[in-house]
DNA sequence: GTCGGCATGTAAGCTGTTACATGATTGA
DNA sequence: TCAATCATGTAACAGCTTACATGCCGAC
């Protein structure tokens, strides 16, 4: 039940179309929640319906027509509603895990070879992500409030991976001692 | 597309019925996978018109008979298929991260609030888990196989827990200089 | 006598994915 | 000329959640 509120949370910053927030889903907020443009599109007439947000047409020459959305008074009470709702843990849904709770009975060279190559990308990843890190938000003392959520936003998935990271490590250790 | 093949996994151990399966998926298999009864009796369902698995009814004198269900060899060569395919990360879909990022617009008082219960009990889950360690996989060095696969899978979700709680911690810092 | 465990399922609804569909502009 | 970007959607399907539904047994 996140995905509507999300999208608040966007057009509280900001009126946006539908699809000015589908770019949003793969930057900054793309590193807690993913989200397709159909997705997307479809959340926003439902909420339309329930009138938590509104929309105008703005004609454009040359392009299509823009639906700028804007959120409501009620929209803006179904977000501090949200925000105060108690928090849990998302369920884990983990592919690789299951894997490789599946190597007891299974041969396991075809899973370390699969897990080998995301160890890497994953290392990949976060290498592009410190660099993120390094150029964007160089000097702490020196950002605003939306840089440092953004920053500790990007934390948090580095934290992720990287505790990932350690335990496929392990993984492949205790796979190469059979 | 990993319910299947993770019912399949467990079937390859033992033959079992729909409600032997969802109780592991509240015991060790938990820690990478959620999944309730309704969802696993209708996989299994499907699982048999895919001839994937096959079964058998067992009377049972003052109880429901109880449909013991088995991997065919259909379904091992999936299992073995699936096993072989590319690993990916989970997408993530964080509401946690998604109301922090709201907390640059809104007042965060009551998400504050919401965070510090949700540390605390990660915390105790966490001595939980510790505890569970301690008492269950005592000495590394004489465990066995799978002894040793559900240490690292209880480990995988300690680790992430851990990540997140530092996290965590951080986010409280933060929110509370403002 | 009520609650939890054993054992099975159906049905409705919501969320997410994949594919299909259109049409103009701009840059390589 | 071909691909990408802007900008909007529909439709079908897959997967997960929640609620509803039944019925016996043993323990407290």
């Amino acid at each position: 039940m996140s995905l509507p509120h999300i999208i608040l949370t966007l057009l509280h910053q900001n009126p946006a179309t539908g699809y000015d927030i589908t770019k949003q889903f793969s930057s900054t907020v793309g590193f807690f929640w993913k989200a397709s443009h159909q997705q997307v599109y479809r959340e926003l007439n439902k909420m339309a319906e329930l009138n938590w947000v509104s929309h105008t047409i703005e004609p454009q020459s040359g392009k299509p027509d823009r639906k700028v959305y804007t959120i409501t008074t009620t929209g803006s009470q179904q977000l501090s509603a949200w925000l105060a709702e108690p928090l849990q843990h998302p369920t884990t849904r983990d592919e690789c895990g299951a894997k490789f709770y599946a190597t007891l009975w299974l041969n396991s060279a075809a899973f370390q070879s699969q897990l080998q190559q995301l160890i890497t990308q994953t290392q990949d990843e976060l290498n592009q992500l410190a660099e993120q890190e390094r150029t964007t938000y160089v000097v702490t003392s020196k950002l605003n409030t939306q840089q440092r959520i953004e920053r500790l936003t990007l934390k948090r998935h580095q934290l992720s991976l990287d505790a990932w990271l350690n335990w496929a490590q392990e993984v492949l250790i205790e796979l190469n001692q059979r």
